[in-house]
RNA sequence: CGGGGUGUGGCUCAGACCGGUAGAGCGCACGGUUCGGGUCCGUGAGGUCGAGAGUUCAAAUCUCUCCACCCCGACCA
């Protein structure tokens, strides 16, 4: 349950994301190191989510399945710049059965090379491919700092990983996830991302290509929401997936993976929260709909409550996601605050008075306090319920874009990069040299986010070394 | 792995300098009261004081060793 107030953002932004997690009972702390537990709410927040995107997979002709969790450890090493981009991250089993294990195996920390391994076996012609499949689950990476969603040790996912016949065939495939991962992101999470691809230093390890959706939180830090890579032929060749063409010559395939993961459901809270708590975009929301009943004696009680339960029902036919509150050891007050610190989007109050007058108390949750709080007919307030909804859902996004754009600065010259990236992202031209990247991390601890796919045409100068450019980059500091 | 900190009912902590019957608030259970923005009262359950060793008639408290966790830095979805 809810406690007393909530850390406000502004005091201790860190202490506010972890309190939201804690209170609004999305997730608590395992008894193992870095790892979470995610709690019946985050859960049904999650399964919102996944069945989002799982949706659009399907569409798009992907199928699920599931490999093993334990990997042996020779498959990092076949491909040089995985292992050398995982080693210091991984879990080893070393013993089974209580005897030591012949080789030993490694816990997950992602599914490129047993998936590699596995298609090696499956693809022999043209006609396998291409291969176009998605795992559900969980992987294992050892973290040295972890934040409940944003980085633990274990954390849940999907990745999909294909094979395809040509380099075009893999690079569409790669555009057209990043495309699902940003219409998620802005259509159902209401989260506004800029779609980029990532610099050499921030690329996945054993890419050719990676691309992401980057996303500003209220302090703004960036966070990475979603990836999505272009190995090019790496693992092709490390795991031997070759084919057959319709000329008869052996032909290596083309792969990529791409993956979002419960971070999201961070990027979420830090977009949308507010010093209440959480604030959930309707589409996702576990509860759509949360309806107090008010009343001080049992007749009051029978009768607010016989229009409570109609309205219960309509709301449910009209498929709202709903709860009734009908507690009666707390106090209507201590329901609306443990409401929004859950952030259910929309409250329906029915007290005695809306009883007589025919109406009911609508409070979203966009706009806490008395100025969300509007008075409404009870006849057809399935739809004016559902219409909420909406605009609480197109306001979420609207206010976070909002805050992003006047947050993101273009800085006339290296010292005001150094400026604004203290507080907000600079968007400036980059002569895509490593020596100016990490300059700028140096400097001022922020990195390249992405260089985005929309550039603008024409080119000027670097704004670290003032050497030509052809492109502008985001930098900023990132979780 | 470096630097700093903390371990006492479920949670937040007091008690420790100066050794002597384990405490408070919150939460939880029960009863009543209240309910249009975090009600109030009463009763009650609940603790090997992180672990081990030592000093002492006596250790949460003093000494030593160990362990765990948190915060700050280097890696990451």
């Amino acid at each position: 349950m809810a406690e007393e107030k909530l850390t406000t953002r502004s005091e201790d932004f860190s202490e506010w994301y972890n309190q939201i997690v804690l209170k609004a009972e999305m997730a608590d702390y395992a008894p193992v190191r870095g790892c979470m537990v995610v709690r019946p709410y985050g859960w049904a927040l999650w399964e919102n989510i996944v069945s989002a995107l799982d949706k659009e997979f399907k569409a798009t002709g992907h199928v699920n399945a599931a490999f093993p969790t334990l990997i042996p450890m020779s498959f990092f090493e076949k491909e040089k710049e995985h292992v050398e981009g995982f080693a210091p991250e991984l879990a080893v089993v070393t013993h089974g059965g209580g005897e030591k294990l012949e080789e030993p195996l490694v816990v997950r920390p992602t599914s490129e090379t047993i998936i590699g391994y596995m298609y090696s076996k499956w693809v022999k012609s043209w006609r396998d491919l291409p291969i176009l499949i998605v795992q559900w689950g969980s992987v294992l990476r050892w973290e040295m700092r972890t934040k409940l969603f944003l980085r633990t040790s274990e954390f849940y996912w999907h990745e999909g990983h294909t094979a395809h016949a040509t380099k075009d065939e893999a690079l569409e495939e790669m555009y057209r996830i990043l495309d699902i991962y940003e219409n998620f992101a802005v259509n159902e999470a209401a989260l506004p991302v800029i779609k980029g691809r990532k610099s050499d230093t921030e690329k996945f390890a054993g890419a050719q290509i990676t691309t992401s959706i980057e996303c500003m939180m209220q302090d703004k830090r960036a966070l990475q929401s979603g990836t999505s890579h272009y190995f090019g032929q790496n693992f092709a060749k490390a795991f031997d997936i070759q084919y057959l063409d319709t000329n008869n010559t052996l032909q290596f395939c083309e792969t990529t993976s791409w993956a979002i993961s419960s971070r999201i459901i961070g990027a979420i809270i830090m977009t949308h929260g507010d010093d209440q708590g959480l604030v959930l975009p309707p589409r996702l929301a576990p509860i759509q709909a949360v309806i107090v009943p008010i009343y001080k004696n049992d007749a009051e009680k029978s009768k607010v409550m016989e229009t409570a339960n109609r309205i219960f029902a309509e709301l449910k036919a009209a498929g709202i996601r709903l709860k009734m509150d009908d507690r009666d050891n707390v106090s209507s007050g201590f329901k609306f605050n443990d409401w929004e610190m859950r952030g259910v989007p929309v409250r329906v109050e029915i007290g005695p008075r809306d009883v007589e007058k025919g109406s009911v108390a609508l409070a979203r949750r966009d706009r806490p306090g008395k100025e969300g709080k509007s008075f409404v007919p009870q006849t057809n307030l399935a739809a004016a319920v559902s219409g909420l909804l909406v605009e609480i859902q197109s306001a979420l996004l609207a206010r976070a874009t909002a805050f992003r754009d006047a947050n993101i600065h273009e800085p006339k010259d290296y010292e005001e990069l150094k400026q604004v990236v203290q507080d907000g992202w600079a968007f400036s031209y980059w002569c895509g040299s490593k020596e100016c990247e990490a300059r700028v991390k140096e400097d001022t601890k922020a990195t390249t986010r992405n260089i985005p796919l929309d550039q603008p045409k024409g080119e000027a100068r670097c704004i670290v070394c003032g050497e030509k450019a052809a492109q502008k980059v985001y930098f900023a500091k990132a979780y």
